[in-house]
DNA sequence: GTCTATACTCAGATAGAC
DNA sequence: GTCTATCTGAGTATAGAC
């Protein structure tokens, strides 16, 4: 077997990339292409159903990284509140690049992506407020409490995005970041 | 002259609902032409420019609704605080079809459209942020504080339409807009 | 102003050599 | 596994009759 050119981590950052900023519609195999540095046939042949296949691999890749670095340090019960409370933040900072970049849940919700991926996009939704929420419980909070503050957290974490992007200033999410944080503790 | 076929705030209408979505790139001429009733060719007659054109149509459009049913609303001093508030509230939700529609901003703030449509963009959102801020300054709020709220209000608006429309239940935008209101009480 | 018909470009996708 | 070359259809846009 020859070697792949490229490894899938990289691949995967790749996609992601254009994804988030084209959104499927906008994102072109030859963008992707190029992104990736693999041919289009290439790519074809990693990914046989095309761009469907590419973004539900970016999306399982996503949710893993959410588990991984959101979910899990939510919810381990090793450390202290306030590091993993902490922690997670930070993650979530470096996961949408300081506020730069836009949550590719958003650049997928239009309606064809909806259509194609809204499985995908709401497990990943859900494991994100599942974190907040279980971190909740665990400072304990009520049921209601918790879930409600998880909501807002996700909504504050969303809505400062989509206003970072358009007014182009990271302000908005640093700014809503470090309210959720002191509303934690 | 041959009169329109179709007049203009209809179009405008045919037209925003496909921009919105469908996002900028995702919205074919095809789809325009049935949405609005007129033929392609039609289309190019009205809106030289094509896509492009009518997206800035579509944009002062909004901006124009925004300002009458939303700014003006806030800013109105002949009616009472309790009166503009509720009334603005009442037609944010009018605008985005009690939450089942996703803001045009954020459909068109993928790259391709911030490209193009940036200033537009930025001018409707600023209109609201500011309408809110004269709302609460209006009512005795320090500078800092009014400014603050807009932000906090306007991205509540956006990040609950987020989650509404991935996962796909309205609850999160109806629930917002509550907290908005009673917060401003 | 609106239409049918068509030109042209670029997208996604495949075949087959290496 | 990766590539060059190519097919096919969809996309934007235009020409010209009514």
């Amino acid at each position: 077997m020859r070697p792949q050119k490229v490894q899938d981590i990289e691949m995967l950052n790749g996609l992601m990339s254009v994804f988030r900023s084209k959104g499927y519609e906008g994102a072109s195999m030859a963008e992707l292409s190029e992104a990736t540095g693999l041919k289009k046939a290439s790519l074809y042949h990693r990914y046989p159903g095309g761009k469907k296949d590419m973004t539900l691999a970016v999306l399982v890749y996503l949710e893993e990284n959410i588990k991984k670095h959101v979910y899990n340090v939510l919810t381990d019960s090793e450390k202290g509140k306030k590091v993993r409370l902490e922690e997670a933040i930070r993650n979530i900072k470096t996961l949408y690049d300081g506020g730069s970049e836009v949550c590719i849940y958003r650049s997928l919700s239009l309606d064809s992506g909806i259509e194609l991926f809204g499985a995908q996009i709401k497990q990943g939704i859900h494991l994100i407020l599942n974190g907040f929420k279980q971190f909740g419980l665990a400072s304990g909070m009520s049921e209601t409490d918790a879930t409600e503050k998880a909501n807002q957290t996700f909504i504050e974490i969303q809505g400062s995005l989509v206003m970072s992007k358009a007014l182009q200033t990271t302000k908005p999410f640093i700014d809503s970041l470090e309210k959720i944080r002191l509303r934690y503790i």
